[in-house]
RNA sequence: GGUGAGGUGGGUGAGUGGCUGAAACCAACAGUUUGCUAAACUGUCGUACUGGGCAACUGGUACCGAGGGUUCGAAUCCCUCCCUCACCGCCA
């Protein structure tokens, strides 16, 4: 949600960057800010109304104690006729402070405006490529075959026990992933990351925190008897533990990181990509989160995806980094960093990350703000978080990748938390 | 699931209709004292919206789990909902 008080004094900028999204009409901008403004008019006469209001009470409440009944019920029918005015005006009040609201939580986040302007993924810049490119033997095969041919990922078995996109991980398969999972969180905890294990089903109010509420609702599995809703990502979970918080700013940056199983239903995408592992509806991933100060969210963006690509570096893989164009942005996102890994089978890039900074967009949604050291105000944190990695997609390039005529090669930095070097 | 208790500022906790935006204590922060630490003393110490002022600052309104209601006036009374805790039952 963006800011009130930074659109009204910042509207030319916030047009220019919220028209950066494809076919955005920034006019909402004027009729928010038209609309705030009258809401403050509002306000201005409801206030004199109700400061009024408590000085007759008050004094209503003096002329009891003295004994003075007439007086004290001559000033009851004057109340009694403000209190008609007050309720009008509070309702107006409501309505106009709603409508603000519902406006507020429709308008996606402002793209940076060195975000490269475009409308779909074809505009997104790659800003860096690196690993090795894998040569493979002839007759190599795509990580779905490979996975089941050497018993390592039981598809049918997941389809069966709850359908399609759960694989069942099996043995050596099982053991890889849990090996990841303690590499990725070892590699975030030495960075300074604090390891969390948070619930995997959040409610309704952390759903709007992170701002999957309203907006995609229909992509995170809803349990309807208790409303919650399961994780799709530990980026919720662990962003809204800071929700209604004040944080003191030499608490900052907070870093924090999570492995959690994320649940998407993916509704609408069927067909060409979503083979094996390339797209699931429950897969594993270590998340990394910072809250950070706005004068620094930017550096920190950069240290996050120096970060992430040190991994996909020490897992050797082909790697390219992308930088969304602003159609390809999320919606709560200012800036986004893609990483893709090749799978050299199927000879396609597959995201394994994205980087954001949300600036102070989810911050605004959750209320979660800092207290200045020097003036004492408080002001809205920028949150940022990233994959560290996606699971089932480095799995898929692995296998790939480092598949030979004898079995699949274990990357070196993952031997020591698998036990063993080849899977065959 | 059953029964009981309860939700007040960072924490503990007082407050049953007006003098309470809220006592007291603790924590925190600033200062004084001090060789350092500690202690003591003094002061500051909720949030949001909003008016005036370039600003320092200074007015107003709202908020005591959430939403409704009664009343001139509600933290306090009434209703609904949510949540937490304790004990019992069930269970990893």
């Amino acid at each position: 949600m963006l800011d009130l008080p930074f659109l009204r004094q910042h509207a030319d900028e916030a047009k220019k960057r919220l028209a950066k999204r494809p076919g955005y009409d920034t006019s909402v901008i004027d009729e928010l800010l038209a609309a705030d403004d009258e809401r403050r008019q509002i306000q201005t006469q409801l206030d004199a109304l109700l400061s009024e209001q408590n000085i007759l009470s008050k004094e209503i409440g003096k002329l009891y104690g003295q004994g003075k009944k007439e007086e004290a019920d001559a000033i009851k029918e004057k109340s009694l006729e403000l209190k008609a005015q007050t309720g009008e005006l509070q309702k107006l009040h409501d309505e106009a402070s709603d409508s603000i609201r519902s406006m507020l939580l429709l308008i996606p986040n402002l793209p940076q405006l060195r975000v490269a302007t475009g409308k779909s993924a074809e505009d997104n810049v790659t800003v860096k490529e690196g690993g090795p490119r894998h040569q493979l033997y002839v007759g190599a095969r795509p990580h779905w075959e490979l996975a089941t041919s050497l018993g390592i990922i039981d598809f049918e078995t997941g389809n069966k026990i709850t359908g399609s996109g759960f694989p069942l991980y099996v043995g050596k398969g099982a053991r890889l992933q849990r090996a990841l999972i303690a590499w990725f969180l070892d590699k975030a905890t030495a960075q300074g990351f604090t390891e969390y294990m948070p619930p995997l089903m959040v409610n309704e109010d952390s759903g709007y925190g992170t701002g999957q509420l309203p907006d995609k609702e229909g992509q995170m599995y809803h349990v309807t008897a208790d409303n919650l809703y399961l994780v799709p990502t530990a980026e919720v979970p662990l962003t809204n533990i800071y929700r209604d918080t004040i944080v003191k700013e030499e608490d900052l940056p907070i870093k924090m990181t999570a492995y959690t199983p994320c649940f998407r239903r993916e509704a609408g995408s069927y067909g060409k990509d979503v083979r094996g592992l390339n797209r699931l509806h429950q897969f594993d991933k270590v998340e990394i989160v910072q809250i950070e100060h706005p004068d620094r969210s930017n550096a920190t963006l950069d240290s996050m995806v120096a970060y992430v690509e040190s991994l996909v570096v020490e897992l050797g893989l082909q790697y390219r980094i992308l930088q969304l164009c602003s159609g390809d942005t999320s919606f709560a996102s200012s800036i986004t960093y893609d990483f893709e890994v090749f799978a050299a089978a199927q000879e396609k890039w597959l995201e394994v990350s994205s980087v954001s900074n949300f600036e102070s967009f989810q911050a605004n949604r959750m209320k979660c703000r800092y207290k200045s050291a020097e003036t004492g105000k408080n002001h809205l944190v920028h949150t940022l978080n990233g994959s560290a990695l996606a699971l089932p997609r480095i799995m898929a390039a692995i296998m790939e990748n480092y598949q030979t005529e004898k079995g699949i090669v274990v990357p070196d930095v993952l031997r020591p938390f698998c036990g063993f070097h080849i899977i065959d």
